[in-house]
RNA sequence: GGCCCGAUGGCGGAGUGGUGACGCAGCGGACUGCAAAUCCGUGCACGCCGGUUCGAUUCCGGCUCGGGCCUCCA
């Protein structure tokens, strides 16, 4: 296959420098472990399908690791499935039609967790993300979770009537990673009484007198469930051990689970008997990373609005995933990325030219040993105009993952004249390790993606192609035309010069 | 109310104290019966007001607008 090489670091003579948000500085990325990266990745809550927003934290995540790997680095990468919640709280009742479907179907909330996990895994799947080395699933995690919470519990927590409540106060320098968060005006909600500081939060949430959820435990403050925070501290200390590399997250993480699940850190490895760690500067994870939200015109991307919010919406109004992939490729990870109808069919033209440039290099190259490229052979052995270019595309991605930079990369190689299709394809290979498109497996003809709403099947457009094909060659212009505004109507380009012959034409609203 | 971020061409999005990437769209050309697809070429921008500077889109201040977090959230 054309996606074995070897990455060496003698090739990447860019340091690799990442955004560490507890510093709010880019800075060299040197791993706990030489060789070895650990990293966690929060998961997501599996009680709604995610949408595109959700999803480009794990684009972002998939890039990562896919550098550390260009870099050289082994890499041990966690994403953790959330598959408990507040299921007593009516907040998000009739948000999402499909939860509200599936209590009408009389679902139980475990088939609900693992029809959402089911479907995130598809996303994640469609979308190139390679899976983690593991998926920690909360539930599975609850003994655990209770043993960490019995740890802390005499030093840090507080029993109020609804839970265990953690004093925030007992740790040092809570809240350094939200970088100054004023706790005197919390006017928009009514504090949990008898919580000692408002940023104190919930270690176990106890059920509520009289009420039954479907999914809760007996623990030493009564029938309830672990606090969302809590998972997190205990799932990337059992998977990687503290400290470990990367803590990744979206933005909104940076503010309040990032720092909770950082006290939970400190308290408990303070009472592991490690002094240190209750110092400044422990915080379970060497770097804490966070990418910056999709948004729409309307702001920040939510459940039902417009007509894309998922991945499975998008694919049905033609849009291959891999499209979304590279929209996401385009901006950098901090940055707010703007979605829109506009910019996601620039992304599937885009995507469309480079594997057809691809499929051109490859059809001129076989026979060509292009297949199983080493990118040392091939850094060592490279042609003079396609040095520089592998030069850029490290540089470029070494810097904070700045795939922007990189992407234009892959036009240029591909355009370059007068330099081997082999080599060009050696490299194309080498750069999309790292960007994860597919370029060299996908085919133009898999990225024709029916609407759901397509008027047509492809057998009835082959059909009247024929016929058209006819026509034409009988200079019968008259019905070749008309043959031809009949298939647009209905939603089909026509491309005579083109082997493909026809597409979709995109109709996104 | 508190804290924080952003404002680049038609759209998306990099970057820089002194010729403003790239992609998509547009336009011109090649190709085509005509188109489409493809290829080649190409026009268009740094929110407003001050300041620093020989010079600011880039640095500083103010303003306006937009967004995020403070509650589950990627």
């Amino acid at each position: 296959m054309s996606d074995q090489f070897t990455p060496a670091q003698q090739h990447a003579d860019a340091p690799l420098r990442l955004f560490n948000s507890l510093t709010r500085a880019v800075e060299p990325f040197t791993p706990i472990a030489p060789g070895h990266a650990r990293v966690y990745s929060c998961g997501p809550t599996v009680y709604n399908y995610a949408h595109l927003g959700n999803l480009r934290a794990y684009v972002f995540t998939d890039t990562l690791r896919r550098t550390l790997l260009w870099k050289g680095l082994d890499v041990t990468h966690i994403i953790n499935i959330t598959d408990v919640g507040h299921l007593t709280s009516d907040a998000d009742a009739g948000d999402d039609k499909m939860e509200a479907a599936a209590r009408a179907q009389a679902r139980s909330i475990w088939d609900i967790a693992a029809h959402y996990t089911q479907a995130f895994k598809q996303n994640i799947a469609d979308l190139n993300i390679t899976p983690p080395s593991e998926w920690t699933v909360a539930t599975d995690y609850v003994p655990q979770m209770i043993a960490f919470a019995e740890k802390i519990a005499p030093a840090h927590c507080y029993e109020l009537d609804t839970g265990l409540y953690f004093d925030s106060s007992t740790v040092p320098d809570y809240g350094a990673l939200a970088g100054g968060r004023d706790d005197a005006a919390h006017a928009r909600i009514d504090p949990v009484a008898g919580k000692r500081n408002p940023s104190d939060f919930a270690i176990w949430r106890k059920s509520p007198p009289g009420e039954e959820r479907q999914m809760e435990w007996d623990s030493p403050w009564g029938k309830g469930a672990p606090g969302w925070h809590l998972e997190c501290s205990v799932m990337s200390e059992a998977q990687l051990g503290h400290p470990f590399d990367i803590h990744t997250g979206g933005i909104d993480h940076r503010e309040i689970h990032h720092p909770n699940e950082i006290a939970q850190n400190q308290a408990f490895h303070a009472c592991c008997g490690e002094p240190d760690a209750a110092t400044v500067g422990f915080t379970g994870a060497q770097w804490w990373m966070h990418n910056n939200f999709l948004v729409d015109r309307q702001g920040k991307m939510s459940k039902s609005k417009g007509g894309f919010t998922t991945l499975f919406s998008l694919i049905d109004a033609g849009v291959h995933p891999l499209a979304y992939r590279l929209l996401c490729l385009g901006a950098h990870y901090r940055s707010e990325l703007e979605f829109g109808a506009e910019s996601v069919s620039a992304a599937l033209t885009r995507l469309k030219r480079l594997v057809m440039g691809v499929e051109n290099l490859k059809s001129r190259a076989e026979g060509v040993t292009w297949q199983s490229p080493r990118l040392e052979y091939l850094r060592a052995n490279l042609h003079p105009k396609l040095a520089p270019l592998l030069e850029q595309f490290d540089a470029a991605i070494s810097d904070d993952l700045m795939t922007p930079r990189a992407l234009p990369l892959l036009e240029e190689t591909i355009g370059l004249k007068k330099v081997p299709v082999d080599e060009k394809l050696c490299l194309l290979a080498a750069f999309d390790q790292a960007l994860g498109l597919n370029l060299l497996t996908i085919s133009r003809a898999d990225l024709r993606v029916q609407p759901q709403d397509a008027q047509i099947t492809p057998q009835e457009i082959e059909a009247e192609l024929d016929r058209r094909q006819t026509a034409r060659a009988e200079k019968d212009f008259a019905l070749s035309d008309e043959i031809r505004d009949a298939l647009i109507a209905r939603g089909v380009e026509v491309m005579d010069g083109d082997p493909l012959r026809w597409d979709w034409r995109l109709a996104l609203g």
